[in-house]
DNA sequence: AAAATCAACTAACAATCGTTAGTTTTGATT
DNA sequence: AATCAAAACTAACGATTGTTAGTTGATTTT
């Protein structure tokens, strides 16, 4: 066994290249209209050997929803103490989701479409979600407090701007020049600013 | 059988349970993770006499989806005609989307979860989705040509506004006191003139 | 009252589901 | 060349899927 570990490198790429054609899949279609029939058919090999390196379909999509998750709920922390404005603030919680989303689009798909057959980690899911909302509310009343945004009802501007971002997984795949840092600015300019001139 | 046509009131009252009892279950679990004793359970009788009533999972599918998917497509047309500048015509879009969501919230999370699986009637559901899209492009672009509109990417702009609006399924149910006019104003001052005083 | 229609039921079908057991092949290490 | 573990395979399991056939009881029409 060499340093560089490769005993394990055929079996790390394999199920690597599991959770990838997963994601893929279950974007295309939604988790329960993926069978594992489909997800091995798709990497060239049997159903059966789909179990020397995943234990269960239910695991393929917590694994992809959960390491998703985690880093959105970490990186809206370090947002909410930066030392900002309201708008500083937005703007890097919109950098975040473009970041993450172009990283993994497919996962995006599973994490805002699938969450609700998480089954035994469906809780611990929501609780994550909810702390995220929580954080993004925190950041939208103070700047309303603050004078600095809209004072319309703050559910409706959380709502907006999040579902702008969350949609990203839609769109960005298609952009294949996609020009991150443009799309920041251009992204953040249109939700505070608007579209009109 | 009388004027008021009884013979078939309470075929016409199973069949309309049906469809609001599977789009509400299609929306908490989506088509595929629904079945059809799933359906027939939640409405007090047993799957094979659901095909008393309609002739198949798919044609329920569909039948949710294109009652709703023809009503955008109709309604666009018309705002497309209005003479009237892009800010007026976007305001008309807004409360067309609040309206049909407000009066069918689970039929519209069909049409943007399940629309995949349509099968024989999918490439019908993507035609009307490209003609919805593209009159919406127009007023866009419009507004943009006469200056009224910011000269971003008129993708991104697309984007922005019609993510806002496809997820307002998510968003209405929650909200039983919902005042539509009073939304239909804020929603429209968020979009058009963004978040920031 | 007789006939016809409707909407429920029971029972079952062929197909497909996720998963397991047991076996063979592959490829690297000794 | 022999050894050994990883990763593929075949075969099958019990459960569940959408749907059909045939039947029963209730309601409506004649």
């Amino acid at each position: 066994m060499s340093i560089f570990n490769p005993m394990k490198t055929t079996k790390i790429d394999r199920k690597t290249e599991i959770m990838q054609v997963a994601s893929r899949l279950f974007r295309e279609r939604g988790y329960s209209a993926v069978t594992m029939r489909d997800l091995a058919t798709e990497i060239g090999i049997k159903a059966a050997s789909l179990y020397n390196h995943i234990s269960s379909k239910q695991q393929i999509l917590s694994e992809i929803i959960f390491v998703i998750a985690e880093e959105f709920t970490d990186g809206i922390e370090g947002i909410a103490s930066m030392n900002a404005d309201a708008s500083t603030k937005l703007k890097a919680v919109v950098a975040q989701h473009i970041t993450l989303t172009s990283e993994n689009p497919y996962g995006m798909a599973a994490l805002n479409n699938d969450w609700m057959h998480l089954e035994d980690k469906l809780e611990y899911y929501l609780q994550l979600r909810n702390q995220y909302e929580k954080r993004f509310r925190e950041i939208v009343l103070a700047g309303q407090q603050a004078g600095e945004l809209k004072s319309v009802s703050h559910e409706i501007l959380l709502f907006s701007i999040l579902s702008t971002l969350r949609n990203l997984y839609l769109w960005i795949p298609k952009k294949d020049d996609l020009k991150k840092d443009k799309l920041i600015e251009d992204l953040s300019e249109i939700l505070l600013q608007g579209v009109v001139k």
